[in-house]
DNA sequence: ACCCGGCTGTGATGCTTATCACACGGGGGT
DNA sequence: ACCCCCGTGTGATAAGCATCACAGCCGGGT
């Protein structure tokens, strides 16, 4: 099969490897015969705009490979990214179910593969599915809990460091590193896009960043930072 | 009936007069019935803790009557309000599917009615009743619509003058007031709790209140706001 | 009528952080 | 080998707001 953007196409959710992982894969093989007719297969390159905050929704995309950027904008330009959507997630479900538009901006980091179903088919499928609709429901719960997530951090917290702290943390608990007493993480974004993350300036992230290397709390070695001192971002990110 | 707490009892969700207009309890005969058997009607005073943030979820609470204030809170006590339910609302809703602890605390602000449901039995009646399953999905996205909302206003404004205008302006735009030129609302809140839902300190509210005031933009007699010109409003909204 | 407690109004002070401005460095393209 | 652009580092400045401190005010209870 050709692979555009440099991606291996996964022909069919009946036979995709990773069901067993997902959540919305992972459903009956009826429901799963049912979705494999109204899905469409598409891939993106790096930078596409899978859908724009404020568009009626068209439908909902699967991720099946690659990242995707979530953000909101505000009409001077700033943005907020709100998650960096990983492979199993379902994205502009909400929209979809309720009809109200897109309330975020979905747009491509990786080159990704994406299952497209249009909202009509999608309804449909969800009345004559029931165990589909559980998911989509156990989905926008989650959903809904990162937004909550998303809200205390943003909502409650006294300063920019503490922000960050809670961002370094969560990032250190991914990839099997959380019970490590050092977690190291990949820095996959640039300083303005992890200030996007937390709502702060690009220059405020550059300088929380070298005082906590100032501190012996992280040090990085190229792209790989490594997490020295666990007990003290916990700190910074708890009371501050 | 006996009515504690000055509360008038719906006895049953099928003869409920409120039916149509509410969200939750507009389905169909056969699945009234059986959410019918599963519930237990019950009441609180106002100030009552329906359940806190962090608790594993025992269930969901249909506010059938009075108000019930969503909050989050921090280790430190502040306290950020995110909104107020209103008869209708599903509380506890994500959670209880999720099997996630709750993510707010939930308290009465009137005496209020509410039919609980266990979440074993509410789990196993959304299996049995596809319509109502799609019913949840479709209230979580509108909860998660919320949550996107306080997010942007959160983290995309500039300035607490900005948030409070956002605020006033959206309950201005309640009870059939949106098209009026000068809409008026009920403050039904004090400045403390109002700094709690725009996360900021009850000073600045104060503050902010009598500058609105001193440039004739709202005007208040006892409990009643006036909103004097919309349109200041909304540009302190808009751009600030 | 009194008091008391919770709400509101207002000043002074200092911290945090946005913003502007500019320098540096490294990697990719030609 | 060059340049150019993007990302990073850092200082100066000022705005916005939390915080503390305290005064007035209104309503409810006794």
């Amino acid at each position: 099969m050709l692979s555009p953007y440099g991606l291996e196409i996964v022909e069919s959710c009946l036979t995709c490897k990773l069901r067993a992982e997902r959540i919305f894969c992972d459903l009956p093989n009826s429901a799963l015969q049912a979705f494999e007719n109204i899905k469409y297969a598409t891939a993106y390159p790096k930078g596409a705009v899978l859908f724009v905050e404020g568009q009626s929704p068209r439908g909902i995309f699967v991720l099946c490979k690659g990242r995707v950027k979530m953000s909101i904008c505000s009409t001077d330009g700033k943005t907020l990214i709100l998650k960096i959507a990983e492979p199993g997630e379902v994205l502009g479900l909400s929209a979809t179910v309720s009809g109200k538009p897109y309330e975020l901006t979905a747009e491509t980091i990786d080159p990704c593969q994406v299952n497209f179903v249009k909202r009509e088919d999608f309804l449909r499928f969800l009345k004559e599915h029931g165990d589909a609709c559980f998911r989509v429901a156990e989905q926008l719960s989650e959903k809904y809990n990162n937004a909550c997530h998303e809200v205390r951090s943003l909502g409650l917290s006294h300063s920019a460091a503490e922000k960050l702290a809670k961002l370094l943390l969560e990032w250190g608990c991914r990839n099997g590193e959380a019970a490590k007493l050092e977690p190291r993480l990949k820095l996959a974004l640039t300083h303005e896009e992890i200030a996007q993350m937390i709502g702060t300036s690009r220059e405020t992230v550059t300088r929380l960043f070298a005082e906590l290397k100032k501190r012996q709390i992280i040090q990085s070695k190229g792209s790989t930072l490594f997490i020295r001192n666990k007990a003290a971002l916990k700190l910074m990110a708890g009371a501050s």
